[in-house]
DNA sequence: GTTCGCGAGATTGTCAACAGTTGTCGGGCA
DNA sequence: TGCCCGACAACTGTTGACAATCTCGCGAAC
């Protein structure tokens, strides 16, 4: 578990664009980089709730910079589709509705396809390890329904099948639409009995990968994520409080 | 492959997030847009050309804004992958190598693969009547050779099938994807017997959809943009001047 | 001849102030 | 009471100035 956590650090494609969810980029450097992930972090955190209003001056306090940093940071975001900036009247966390998050989840499942499909003609034996080391874990939490373990785990075998991919540019837009999504997918890894089905189809995409099967790949990660769709268009559309 | 098709089918336009090229938005308004815009389509243009500085103090003549606006606008492309930005170093046209190209074409494939299929459960009688139309002129223009004719009715064909589709989020990611291989693209197209081929797989994935068939739409348009990364990844690496 | 240090100029990063727009609140009127 | 309207407050849009950093050419030392 801990070795897999270091290698999805290293995506670096045929890209020479920096990956678009900086996150992890707290260096004291760039204060630009350091506010714009900031907002971005407390909105996939729940801080900022959907529909609220970012005050740019408010941010510039909590931020500690100036007016002009934070404009250009929103401006990131609004990019990234986690900010809506309406002239004059500033920006607001964007609401992603239910029928959107299932747009998104479309495009996930072509995506996310296609990593695995690539994933599946590249991988090496070390990539088999790292993703069985994650199997083992997922299986691990379900058993104790360790929810939040299990979300993790899930994040970081999906974004390893991205890195083993190869393609730089897959992985950058499915880094930009899971920051969309995270909120209605977190719930339907709450329904009962998902937890497992889940693991299942996650062993299924992995077999694939191990046996070098492409087209078995592909398919494996479609219905995945078809599944994923199936459950969250089933939710009621979830006000926020 | 089918029953994964069908399951998330019900999207309609959820986006509540505007086209991410705002090209078209020339309105006497909002500054920060034309500039973006302009910038934007002089990049698309060709007349700043890959690699070249894009120096904020000219940018500002050039367009008649003030650095703050010219600098939001860089941003607002840096998002759309066309400049990129190295601190204290300023902005440079992105430039595009060819496995980048070849991953982003990847990425295209399944993504209007997917819109394809869409198209053809989403259809209207209008719509196919719309599509007859422009393969019509398409056939016209392989006739005479005329390569503009020809790529402006492509892009049309193609953003047809998106807007028939009806999924947003799908469609602006096309959008932004486009911009950035326009350029490498139509080297493929002047490739001699180019475009009959072409002209071929066009009808082929409009046949498709006349006939509410997703998985031949899908198969179609897959096939179609396969055989242009094939032809992509056979052209020699390509230098700028 | 080559390499290193070092200013001068050019360019970007950051900021605080001014201008313009939107929304709200309270008073006057039917 | 209910409605219109003007003034005020709260924000955002835009600008120009100042500080920090990089680039390039020039001269000196080896």
């Amino acid at each position: 578990m801990s070795e897999a956590t270091e290698a999805v650090g290293l995506v670096e494609g045929a890209s020479g664009q920096p990956t678009a969810n900086g996150t992890a980029a707290g260096g004291g450097e760039d204060i630009e980089a350091r506010v714009s992930a900031g907002i971005r972090q407390a909105i996939l955190a729940g801080e900022y709730a959907p529909g609220q209003r970012l005050i740019e001056a408010e941010l510039c306090a909590e931020f500690g910079a100036s007016r002009s940093i934070v404009r250009v940071a929103l401006q990131v975001l609004v990019s990234e589709g986690l900010v809506e900036i309406q002239r004059h009247k500033g920006a607001r966390v964007r609401v992603i509705s239910l029928p959107e998050a299932l747009e998104i989840v479309e495009v996930r499942m072509m995506l996310e396809a296609l990593a695995a499909a690539r994933a599946a003609q590249l991988a090496t034996p070390e990539d088999d390890a790292e993703l069985r080391d994650m199997l083992a874990g997922m299986r691990k939490a379900v058993e104790t329904t360790d929810l939040l373990v299990w979300r993790d785990l899930n994040e970081r075998f999906h974004a390893s099948i991205q890195r083993i991919s190869g393609n730089g540019t897959c992985t950058r837009m499915l880094e930009r639409l899971r920051g969309q999504v995270v909120r209605h997918q977190f719930q339907v890894s709450l329904q009962p009995g998902r937890l497992v089905v889940s693991l299942d189809e996650h062993e299924k995409i992995a077999n694939a990968i191990y046996a070098r099967d492409p087209e078995a790949a592909e398919t494996a990660m479609r219905e995945h994520l078809s599944t994923v769709g199936e459950k969250l268009a089933a939710l009621r559309p979830t006000r926020y409080p």
